[in-house]
DNA sequence: AACGAAATGTTAGAATTCTAAGCAATGTTG
DNA sequence: CAACATTGCTTAGAATTCTAACATTTCGTT
């Protein structure tokens, strides 16, 4: 019999082919890859933070980001200002485009994934946010200083 | 007040954050790269299966699979067979030295997340488990074919 | 102030993954 | 059977991401 930490891990390695299926036949939009789409939405929520936080957020590697921003920037959607008094950071912020489109893509992600849900009963749609909770929680608490 | 199915694209988002939180810090083995052991444990844990379930499995481009298995296969850790009538298909299986590093691939994977979530309580581990279970159980019902 | 250590962001090149086209084998339809 | 579509896999080239080294700025200690 498995421990809980074996029966964890197991169930974990399951994740990204729930992320599969739930993104499969999303549609493309205005010529923006995947990355660049999330770090949209990712800059349009957290407005103003810097390269470093945002590259965090989406789970890439700096050197990545600053690919992903550079593009944004080309494409007139993000705009790179110096936001403090600390002349390393950069701060990104939307273009008027750049929110415009970002919430199309805000729009269009949900209605995917609303149609991509609506085989499941309200029942199980509960228990599906529950348990996405319970993990956005876990998360959060794994994430807590260790002594603090 | 969002719906739904809007509360739950908002979460959805936040799992690869959740994947790369518990996996950081996993050390690297025998010269392999994620997606090598990936399919090595894959193989290990349904051996047989052809070049496009593991690719479907392991929510790579058939393409990218190929890579991956030429790779595992010129490392002497797994073998393609032709496997059944159908000449088109080709089935992996590993070799002796596949399977004792998959095996060491899993031990270590177990050990590695139960460190991480180690400061979890035993409440919320339970917890944890029964959300991953949820969402599994989520994915195959949107798996189930429409009509049957 | 001065020194080294750490943090922020960029760059260059390698590694990984994707897309689209292609080949061979099988399935389907008339 | 013949023609055509589909499936399984590979290949080639492009796109994306990573790693490691770098320049610049800030922090911390003396």
């Amino acid at each position: 019999m498995p421990t809980r930490g074996e029966a964890i891990a197991e169930l974990v390695v399951l994740l990204p082919m729930f992320m599969k299926t739930l993104l499969e036949g999303l549609e493309t939009i205005a010529g923006l890859n995947v990355s660049e789409k999330k770090a949209l939405m990712c800059i349009c929520k957290h407005e103003g933070g810097t390269m470093s936080e945002y590259s965090k957020r989406l789970g890439l590697a700096k050197g990545s980001f600053t690919t992903v921003a550079d593009s944004l920037e080309k494409k007139g959607l993000v705009e790179r200002v110096l936001g403090s008094d600390d002349r390393r950071k950069w701060v990104l912020v939307l273009t008027q485009k750049g929110n415009r489109i970002a919430r199309e893509i805000d729009t269009r992600f949900k209605q995917h994934i609303t149609a991509k849900l609506a085989r499941l009963s309200e029942e199980d749609l509960e228990k599906l946010q529950q348990a996405l909770e319970t993990i956005v929680a876990t998360m959060e608490k794994l994430h807590e200083r260790r002594y603090g």
